[in-house]
RNA sequence: UCCUCGGUAGCUCAAUUGGCAGAGCACGCGGCUGUUAACCGUGUGGUUGCAGGUUCGAGUCCUGCCCGGGGAGCCA
């Protein structure tokens, strides 16, 4: 038997509704029913759609007693027949089935852990290698590659070019968090120095390298020369974070411009992510929906729709203070200037106060890194995070210092050694220029528009502090 | 990492004051004239997270550890 991809998967089958057809269908079976008139119901899923197909297995089917009476959740099928219109409510159309091969059993069907119902998330994530054969996975999956998809859509209809900076990398990126080291040593066999220390000149690259935290810098380097660049690939961060909003290896967009300051920055953002809300609302609307059916607390669709047709807000750091010490909330840690902003500051401001997203710019410099813009006030720097409703942050980003002495005051001040930035400090000599850019957290993003509580359920296989057990 | 709640059958959960470890679903078998969380009957299924302790007796109380949820911090 040949096998080629196809084209015509469930989903066109069920949108063409073409009765009397002839089709075929490759998929999974969800469930199987048995009707007292001595046939059954398959339910076929291929991953194209929420929907499965209803294919009516009919006692005359020469392997049905053998074969198709015995099919149970998660069997593999091949089945070939004729759409027909459907009697039943829940379905316009059906498969009545003329041939229908097993291609691969469940040998265990006590054993296979997805069933019929519904199952908490939590133990979902337990198997994450079938969990994507559930609805709800596969809402998920198709939002992430529809709004990955708008991400590229977006950048290359303005002439942003997509550039791939290092995954390895012997920059810490200052003030991003932990790294996870890289290194080809035998760690049962480390070589050392004459002080005892780990030599890495014997290493693979001959001196220390981590996985990336960020690949700015080096968007800043090919902006400086291509002027609008955006990536968008993993990153990793070797912080101890438990928390619903935290992955080790997760998945950023960073555009750079030349020529571009902070307000222009936030202009963009905001373009950017009304894009990623309005595409995937039109792109996924089905998987939307399903996911809001899931979990009717969480309303998805009405603030998408609210959020592409407002401006978002926009607000300093300084009337942000200002704002919440005149609130009379009951914070648990009071607001202080030259402090970061807490969670329950950031949700009373993005969610109770403005109801909307918000840019919070021009923080404290004391709490930003060396490479964002010093202000003309001399205390803050041209910095901003944008917050979203339920999620929190999911864009922090900057105006970037171009001047060379200021650049290497604040990398004194913070105690850095600028021979660690030689190349960085390069671009401020020759022909530096105003640039800006900003990182989105992708994962964030799909969480916001699924609807997904845990960003564990939002990307195949998460890593987590002690879990990466698949 | 800190705070907090939890861990009982493959899954979701119950078990009163410390007193025989249960139900639904799944799966097997039988039944049923179109089902769709199918239904009816029936059967299989347990080291109560792990290791100690208290007690005549521990799922239940105590100590330590492991794992998971929520909150906080760090951030995207």
């Amino acid at each position: 038997m040949k096998y080629v991809a196809r084209a015509n998967r469930i989903k066109n089958i069920l949108s063409t509704a073409n009765i009397g057809a002839s089709v075929k269908i490759q998929g999974w079976v969800r469930s199987r029913r048995d009707s007292k008139g001595g046939f059954s119901f398959l339910d076929i899923s291929d991953g194209s759609c929420v929907a499965g197909i209803q294919v009516i297995a009919d006692r005359s089917l020469p392997n049905y007693d053998s074969e198709v009476k015995h099919l149970t959740t998660g069997c593999s099928v091949e089945i070939e027949g004729n759409l027909q219109k459907s009697p039943g409510t829940k379905q316009q159309v059906e498969v009545l089935a003329k041939r229908i091969n097993v291609i691969g059993w469940v040998d265990n069907p006590t054993a296979y852990p997805l069933q019929k119902k519904r199952h908490s998330l939590e133990f979902l994530r337990e198997i994450a290698h079938l969990r994507a054969r559930t609805r709800t996975f596969g809402a998920v999956s198709r939002i992430r590659n529809s709004l990955s998809n708008a991400t590229h859509n977006f950048f290359q209809s303005r002439g942003f070019l997509y550039i791939h900076t290092p995954i390895i990398t012997p920059s810490d990126c200052e003030g991003a968090g932990e790294l996870f080291r890289v290194t080809a040593i035998e760690l049962d066999n480390v070589p050392k120095n004459s002080n005892g220390e780990v030599d890495f000149r014997q290493d693979f690259f001959g001196r220390p390298v981590f996985l990336t935290v960020s690949g700015q810098l080096y968007a800043e380097a090919y902006a400086s020369a291509l002027t609008n660049v955006y990536t968008f690939g993993p990153t990793f961060r070797a912080d101890n974070s438990n928390t619903p909003r935290h992955l080790a290896e997760f998945w950023m967009v960073e555009p750079e411009m030349a020529f571009c300051d902070l307000e222009g920055d936030m202009d963009l953002a905001e373009s950017y992510v009304k894009h990623l809300f309005r595409s995937v609302l039109e792109d996924c609307t089905e998987d939307i929906e399903f996911l809001e059916r899931l979990t009717p607390e969480t309303k998805i669709i009405e603030p998408l729709t609210r959020f592409i047709d407002s401006e978002f807000e926009r607000i300093s750091y300084t009337e942000a203070v200002k704002l919440l010490e005149q609130s009379h909330q009951p914070f648990e840690v009071p607001v202080k200037w030259g402090t970061n902003l807490q969670s329950e500051h950031e949700r009373f401001l993005c969610e109770k106060y403005f109801g909307k997203p918000i840019f919070i710019f021009n923080y404290p410099k004391q709490i930003k890194p060396f490479y964002m813009r010093v202000n003309e006030d001399n205390k803050t720097v041209a910095a901003m995070d944008l917050l979203i409703p339920r999620i929190g942050e999911i864009i922090g980003g900057s105006q970037r210092e171009e001047r060379l002495d200021v650049l290497q005051e604040r990398m004194r001040e913070l105690n850095i050694d600028p021979r660690d930035y030689w190349w960085y400090i390069d671009l401020r000599r020759f022909g530096s220029v105003p640039h800006s850019g900003f990182g989105l957290g992708f994962d964030r993003v799909v969480q916001f528009v699924s609807g997904m509580r845990n960003i564990r359920d939002v990307i195949p296989f998460p890593r987590t502090p002690n879990s990466a057990e698949l």
